[in-house]
DNA sequence: GTCTATAAAGTGATAGAC
DNA sequence: GTCTATCACTTTATAGAC
C-alpha cells in the first residue's frame, strides 16, 4: 500500500479507538511506519487534514455495508435486526473497540474542530442519500425511507456506544430490535391480489 | 458554590462540549475559576479523577428528567416522541453544544482510559436500572421495559451526535419518531372489561 | 520522497509561600 | 484552603541532510 494511504487507514484506526485529541501525530508515524517528514510531505495540513481524509474514506466504505448487510433479507424488517447483530459480533469479536471513527469524532470535535465537523456532516449526508435511496428501492415512501435511515444510523451509533461503554451487545441488539419493529410499520403489507 | 463543585461543574460542562483528551487542566482552572492549586488539593487524581466526578454528577441528574419529560403524558409513545422533540429544542437552542458528556467521553476514551469507561459503564446501567423502573411502571412488561429503556437511550445518543455534526433537528426528530412506533407496538391495549 | 533533529508551544502535575 | 512559579514531559510542526 502507497504510504499516503498507510497513513490515512492508520489514523482512521487511531480515531476510531481514541478519537481525535488524543490521537498525537507521533503516535499516528508508529502506526503507519512512516516518519514525520513523510507524515508532513503528504499532508501539509498536517494531523487536521489526515483527520478529514479519514473520516471521507471510512465514510464511503461503511456506507457499502447497507446493502451488503440487508440484501439478503427479503423481509427488511428481519434483515435490520440481523445487521444489529452483526455489528454487535463485530464489536466484541475486535475487545469492544470497532467502532465508526465519524461518531467517535463528531461528538467529540463538534465544536473545538469545525473543519472536521464540516466533514462529518458531509459523510452522514451522504449516508442519508444513500440509505433514502435504497430503502426507497425496498418499498418504503421517500419520506419514510428518509426518517428510517435517520432512525437507523442513530440508533447504530447511540448503540455503539453504549456497547462499548458497557462491553455488553445487549444495547445493540435491543436497539436493532427497536428499529426493526419500527420498519415493519413502515412496509405495508403485500397486496393480497396478485 | 464550593469550589470544587464549580470544578466538576465546570468539567462537565467541557467534557460535554469538546470530550476528555481535549480539555486541559489550564482550560479547567479558568471555567470553574480556580487556580491549579486548589484543583488538586480538592482532587488529587488531578484531571482523571474529576472527569469520574462529573460523568457520575450528571449522571445522576439526567435520568431524572425521565419521569420529568414522560409522566405527562398519559400515552407513553406520545410522551417519548415530544421527549426527542425536546432535546432536539434544546440542543438547538445551545448553539448545537448540549450533548451528553457520558455518551461523548464514552465514544472518546473507552480504550485508552479503563477508568473513566467503567464510570460510563455504571452510569449506563443506572439508568437502565432506573428506565426499567420507570417503564415497568407505565405497563410495560419488565423484559420490553428493560429493551425498550436500552432502545431509548440509543437512538438519543446516536441522534444527538448526528444532530450535532449536521446541526439539523431532523435525526433527533426522526429517531424520536422511531422510538416512539416502537414503543406502541409494546403497549398492550386496555382491556375491555373493566 | 524519506528520514532525523529540533524548534516552539502546550500538557498534567508538583512545591511551597501565603 | 488559595495561589504562583515551575518542572518534566509531550505536543504539532518545521528544517534540512540524504
Amino acid at each position: 500500500m502507497k504510504t499516503d494511504e498507510r497513513i490515512v487507514q492508520a489514523m482512521a484506526e487511531l480515531l476510531r479507538v481514541q478519537g481525535y485529541a488524543a490521537t498525537g501525530v507521533k503516535q499516528l508515524t508508529e502506526a503507519a511506519g512512516a516518519p514525520t517528514g513523510s507524515i508532513y510531505h503528504h499532508f501539509k495540513g498536517g494531523k487536521r487534514e489526515i483527520a478529514t481524509a479519514a473520516l471521507r474514506s471510512t465514510g464511503a466504505a461503511y456506507i457499502q455495508l447497507l446493502p451488503l448487510l440487508l440484501d439478503p433479507y427479503d423481509d427488511l424488517a428481519e434483515g435490520v435486526e440481523a445487521a444489529f447483530a452483526q455489528a454487535a459480533e463485530d464489536l466484541e469479536n475486535t475487545g469492544w473497540a470497532n467502532m465508526c471513527p465519524v461518531g467517535t469524532v463528531t461528538g467529540e470535535i463538534a465544536d473545538a474542530e469545525p473543519a472536521l465537523r464540516e466533514v462529518a456532516a458531509e459523510v452522514f449526508a451522504s449516508w442519508v442519500e444513500e440509505g433514502t435511496r435504497y430503502l426507497t428501492g425496498r418499498g418504503l415512501s421517500p419520506d419514510d425511507a428518509r426518517a428510517a435511515t435517520y432512525a437507523l444510523l442513530s440508533a447504530l451509533e447511540g448503540a455503539f456506544i453504549l456497547a462499548r461503554g458497557q462491553r455488553s451487545r445487549e444495547p445493540l441488539l435491543a436497539a436493532g430490535h427497536a428499529t426493526a419493529a419500527y420498519v415493519a410499520t413502515l412496509r405495508k403489507p403485500a397486496p393480497l391480489t396478485p
